[in-house]
RNA sequence: GUCCCCAUCGUCUAGAGGCCUAGGACACCUCCCUUUCACGGAGGCGACCGGGGUUCGAAUCCCCGUGGGGACGCCA
């Protein structure tokens, strides 16, 4: 049988880090096996879904380069489907009309919760041999509950999580249409992962609860039709934040194109998420690609893992070394012209970025570290009171002449530096130290005969009389 | 409260009863390289939650604690 997996968002936010990696997962399961990734958007929730969100998780899909191979397919355009599975139930007597009141449900939720009991669905409206129902109040529009098996367990083997089984006497009658038609998402779920032909659901820890109920479910409907299966599942533990809490809108999560705009590559976000929580022996870096070939769910960890920052600028790190100089040049374009910087022809970027693209964790860092080769800096104060000082000048003032003669080449002016240093009598740095200063506006830099070739003649003897008078 | 899940260095993890004196990676520390800061190189620090079993032998299997997390919606 053909692998078919799925990521089934809910379009009421962006994409963000755990969603991310659970496409991830189920993308490469796919890949892996040969089968089709499908992307579903759960938007049956229509007070909180929206269109912006829907765009929010494609832009972040495609940052990551999660193609999949079908849709996106949305749940509200298959209303009617899910209406003709509902009436097939109700015509089998696996689902019924309920007519208590979302007040008296609440009421009862609260008296079994005083009683310290689960609160759950009492099943008046249950129909049940030899038992009379109450008749409908004519003030209620129903609710429509499937019929819940109360003997025995629900189990199944979670490929992550190993054999799971739950008492069917823990389960209540789940609503699977509101009072107003619309189905829930415990329902459009088992019918889309069927109707799909889905084979393995890989997906969040918080549904391992809802998976019995759709187990059964799946197993009603099963009886009605022959062809309906009950696929694998897998449940992966949640990505906590740095702090160990867990993520939410309100507490450190994040969209995924958040990183794009932090400077993060999508290589080292990929190569992030994918050793958070599964592992290839001692392997750290790979790629996407490797990553498909490598995949399998028995190497993923059951238990939550806490996202680090670290790590990841580590992984960015490397991924800027590795990175096609076209690539960055096009990105850092971008990202000095946002810090209103002009990039102009008087400076090669190319060579800018190859200069100091070892020395930074992300895009933003290397774009604030090369912004000195397009504008001149401001000086640090603390940088310049400690190497620029006064008896410094006069030879920085011979220097400068010096140089103004010389073919304008890195190996020239470290001649030159060294020239004036000792014919002064002192060492290298001391003269290297307030050049870096006047030129970069701070003590740290690259070589600094490399960053004045770089730079220019013209603007690094502008720079030094600048600073010197 | 009830049910379910989880538990190896600070963090991500390797580990399928003897290969474990518990391995790797990030971070941290030291040294080397050096023109500063990085990069790079070489070292170092650092963990099996506790208690009982099972076994000749347990990080690994079982039970009980403890701690963490999740779920209990006409949300997904």
């Amino acid at each position: 049988m053909t692998v078919r997996t799925r990521f089934a968002p809910s379009p009421t936010g962006f994409l963000h880090i755990g969603g991310a990696r659970t496409a991830l997962f189920s993308w490469a399961f796919a890949k892996k096996h040969g089968g089709q990734f499908i992307l579903r958007i759960e938007d049956t929730d229509v007070a909180r879904s929206t269109p912006e969100a829907v765009q929010a998780i494609l832009d972040g899909m495609q940052w990551l380069g999660l193609d999949y191979d079908e849709g996106p397919f949305y749940q509200m355009q298959r209303m009617d489907r899910y209406k003709q599975v509902i009436q097939t139930m109700l015509d089998a007597g696996s689902a019924y009309y309920c007519y208590s009141s979302k007040e008296e449900l609440e009421a009862l939720r609260e008296q079994q919760m005083a009683n310290k009991l689960k609160p759950r669905y009492d099943g008046k409206w249950r129909p049940q041999a030899g038992l009379a129902l109450p008749n409908p109040p004519p003030d209620v529009l129903p609710v429509i509950r499937f019929k819940n098996p109360q003997e025995g367990v629900v189990a199944w083997d979670d490929l992550v999580k190993g054999h799971i089984e739950i008492a069917n006497s823990e389960l209540d009658d789940l609503i699977i249409a509101r009072a107003d038609g619309t189905p829930t998402y415990n329902f459009c779920v088992v019918v889309d992962d069927s109707d799909m032909g889905i084979t393995q659901v890989i997906r969040g820890d918080d549904h391992v609860n809802n998976t019995p109920r759709q187990i059964n479910m799946l197993k009603a409907l099963a009886e009605i039709d022959s062809n309906i299966k009950v696929p694998q599942y897998a449940h992966l533990s949640m990505i906590l934040g740095s702090d160990g809490q867990k993520l939410s809108k309100r507490h450190g999560a994040v969209s995924v194109m958040q990183y794009d705009d932090d400077g993060y590559l999508p290589e080292a976000v990929i190569n992030y998420l994918a050793r958070l929580g599964w592992s290839h022996g001692d392997d750290e870096v790979f790629s996407k690609e490797q990553f498909a070939l490598w995949f399998d769910l028995d190497h993923i960890t059951p238990s939550a893992a806490q996202f680090n920052t670290e790590k990841l600028n580590w992984l960015n790190a490397h991924y800027i070394k590795q990175a096609d100089i076209n690539y960055l040049v096009t990105d850092l374009s971008q990202r000095l012209n946002q810090l209103n910087i002009q990039v102009s022809e008087q400076v090669s970027l190319p060579a800018a970025i190859a200069l100091y693209r070892d020395r930074v964790n992300t895009l933003n860092e290397l774009a604030a570290g090369i912004a000195y080769f397009y504008q001149r800096p401001v000086i640090d104060a603390l940088a310049a009171e400690k190497h620029l000082t006064a008896d410094i000048k006069p030879i920085m003032a011979q220097l400068a002449s010096a140089l103004c003669a010389i073919d304008w080449q890195a190996p020239a002016i470290h001649h030159e530096i060294e020239a004036a240093v000792t014919s002064n009598g002192l060492k290298f740095p001391k003269l290297a130290m307030p050049l870096r200063v006047i030129l970069t506006g701070i003590a740290q830099s690259p070589s600094i005969d490399q960053v004045m070739a770089l730079l220019g003649k013209d603007e690094v003897l502008a720079r030094i009389n600048l600073a010197i008078n």
